[in-house]
DNA sequence: AGCAAAAACTAATAAGTGTTAGTTTTGTGA
DNA sequence: TCACAAAACTAACACTTATTAGTTTTTGCT
């Protein structure tokens, strides 16, 4: 009879979660089944059951723990008194932090939110627009203040997440590119440009 | 008995290639079946076989059809008299226009790619690594002659590619941001940045 | 009109899906 | 050591999957 191994302080859940988002993110949500999760958490795949409550949950548990992590740091930088240019410069920052940390749960909340049921679906979404909210202001103000040119905010606000959503790409390059280097570039990048 | 109604100039495969590319960006490719495919086409499942080889060979021509056509465009550029910053303005500008243009197709090439079985999956990565080369290499040039900051090139071509492909959440606001302010204001942000 | 090809249909297959039921084994505290 | 709960197991269910075989209908050409 295998056994799931946990580590020090993480629950059975735990485990199970994060070897999902691994797969879900290699394999994509669809395309993994209990069995196969079964297989990389060492188990047969009707005892997962004791621990988790579906295959729906799991991705639930992984779009909201990472929507709830975005929520909180960009509240928490809204509240401080920084320039806006500053408090955007903070939000890139953290989101390369984050996307560092928590490589595969980010990822299949960024791809897979899509394969979530109602309610479900629509809160995640009602999170991630008032997020998007959120660094819109910053924009706005910074333009209000006369800190950053009058562009249009929505494309900017579309420019800058995506530009870090597109860390998924960076992963195979770990070696060669170390994080500092890569978020200060991207930060001079998005801020200030390239150009001479 | 129902039949595939093709418009003026596709054959009934470019139909139905169109509408599984519909179907594939809004469900995903794994998730979505050839039952449902049937559905909108409006025939029924075991018919599209009269017309395509497999579910599969309507990922691959979809992948391919938009990875040749990027990589067309970037060899034309690159066989242009510009400067490197204008061929880096002009990459922008198209990638933002195929994606206006075949936005569903380009959404699946972007997304369900992996899904693709071998060869066509290394094939893909192959064209898509070249691609990034290309580009990285106008980066390279435009520091090398001076036009560009000397910013780290695996990063910046990142940045910007990431920035284009996230088009892909414009679209729900197409009538309010016109295609022409968001490619200038992307533009824009990318070699000239946003801070006064 | 009649014949051949194209393209639709129905029926069926084998494999895979998430999940439940019922049972057995394991780990823990008295 | 014994009992109880936690967590593993096997077997099975009801569905869905892509695809094939075989048949019938439609289309287009002479």
């Amino acid at each position: 009879m295998a056994k799931i191994v946990t580590g020090k302080n993480s629950s059975k859940k735990e485990v199970i979660l994060k070897k999902a988002a691994t797969l879900f993110k290699t394999k994509s949500f669809s395309a993994s089944s209990m069995r196969e999760l079964a297989d990389v958490v060492g188990v047969e795949a009707p005892s997962l059951y004791n621990h988790i409550g579906s295959k729906s949950e799991l991705l639930q548990d992984i779009c909201f723990k990472i929507g709830n992590q975005f929520t909180e740091q960009i509240e928490s930088i809204r509240n401080s008194n920084k320039t806006m240019v500053a408090k955007i410069e903070a939000v890139i920052r953290f989101h390369i932090e984050i996307m560092a940390e928590n490589f595969d749960e980010v990822y299949v909340a960024n791809h897979e939110w899509k394969h979530l049921n109602e309610p479900y679906l629509t809160d995640f979404l009602t999170i991630r627009r008032s997020y998007e909210k959120s660094l819109m202001g910053f924009i706005e103000e910074g333009i209000n203040k006369n800190e950053i040119k009058p562009v249009n905010p929505y494309v900017t606000v579309l420019t800058i997440l995506s530009a870090v959503r597109g860390l998924e790409f960076w992963q195979r390059n770990k070696k060669n590119v170390p994080l500092q280097v890569l978020e200060n570039d991207m930060v001079n990048q998005l801020l200030n440009g390239i150009v001479k």
